[in-house]
DNA sequence: ACCTGAACACCGTTCAAGT
DNA sequence: ACCTGAACACCGTTCAAGT
């Protein structure tokens, strides 16, 4: 038996043959997802999601500009995911009242980032288009809030909402309670249990939905 | 005239001479507080904050254990400060209805996370107690979440608010509506001018607390 | 044309030597 | 006892050489 020749480097791990194309785009996406889920934002870095796919680090740039696209991306998915979730939280509800309808949309709102946190800490952590670098990311989330907005709007017009300082206001406001649930449930602020998701964001974004029907 | 002796070495500042007791301690604060202002979270290090004040890089390390430990003390300044700010804005409304007194709670909130957008950033931003390393920084946090939620119980008391589901739960209702409100301002997805900032934060923050005050 | 290792300019932190 | 420069192990990114 011949021997083996001795492995020149020992890489991390067993280095897959080849990525075909966007393969390796998407596996370090999903590479930057666990890191950051596992040990926060600054645990990732480009070099080690390669190094967990055994392939150079310098192989990142041939799918993204440099690590903040990198994030970018990340960022619009999730955004994408986002505005789906509240569409479908909506779009299951075509009979109900305003009231149940704005707080579909905050439960659908809340469960994504309770349940995507890393997603969550990229989106709306550090300002990724704050220089106007990726425009794109503006495209969901003006859509999302959009859907917020049309939800109020059409319950003015059915009467069953104040009409108060105007749709855009009061879609900042449930904006408003919707992401300060939502961070305060993803940074372990107000702990919950899985379990009773649902039901604590039903309680607590309740009276905003409450204060935004009620008739003075 | 004699020639005068070239500087061995260019500093980036003329170099204090000497910080007595503390002085640097605060002074590296203070930069850090500049760089995460005006750069982000990111654009502070131990090494730029220690080159602006014309010290060694290693000086900073006589004042605090490592980068984080920096982090929690200003991070624990600023808690202090907003518990302040929260205790003054119902102390100067002594008669006020509850409404009253837990909108300007509110207001105060807000108005301190808009100014300070970097104590913000480093207060909310990473977990810096997550491994209950920092566990003072829990101190203030605990007691301005007291004051919103024993205002809350007072007009409860009162008979001017609904019982609902207990303080607690309204507390953190109002609570997330606040911290949704103030993230999305320091964050610029709400864009306020500083002189509409505190009626704008009445406009946000009222269905909530109308929603809180409205029995059922 | 594509991939990659060395190199550069940064970090935070540790070590060991200066006074 | 105190301060500091060199050193270490990391980054992200650029360069230039390999195939």
């Amino acid at each position: 038996m011949a021997a083996k020749p001795p492995k020149p480097k020992p890489k991390a791990a067993p280095a897959r043959e080849h990525y075909h194309h966007g393969e390796l785009r998407r596996a370090l996406i999903d590479a930057a997802l666990e890191l950051i889920g596992s040990g926060g934002p600054e645990a990732f870095t480009l070099r080690e999601a390669a190094r967990r796919l055994g392939v150079n680090h310098r192989a990142a740039y041939r799918h993204f500009a440099d690590k903040e696209t990198l994030l970018a991306a990340v960022a619009e998915q999730g955004f994408w995911a986002l505005l789906g979730a509240a569409r479908e939280a909506v779009g299951a509800l075509p009979e109900a009242t305003p009231e149940a309808r704005l707080l579909a949309i905050g439960r659908a709102y809340v469960r994504f980032c309770a349940m995507n946190p890393a997603h969550f800490r990229v989106m709306f952590g550090a300002r990724l288009n704050e220089g106007g670098r990726f425009p794109a990311l503006e495209v969901p989330i003006a859509e999302a809030f959009e859907v917020l907005q049309r939800e109020v709007a059409s319950g003015v017009e059915a009467g069953a909402l104040a009409a108060g300082t105007g749709p855009r206001m009061a879609a900042l406001s449930l904006w408003s309670a919707m992401h300060g649930l939502a961070t305060l449930i993803v940074t372990r602020r107000i702990a919950v249990r899985k379990e009773r998701l649902a039901s604590t964001v039903d309680t607590l974004l309740e009276p905003t939905v409450r204060g935004l029907v009620a008739k003075r």
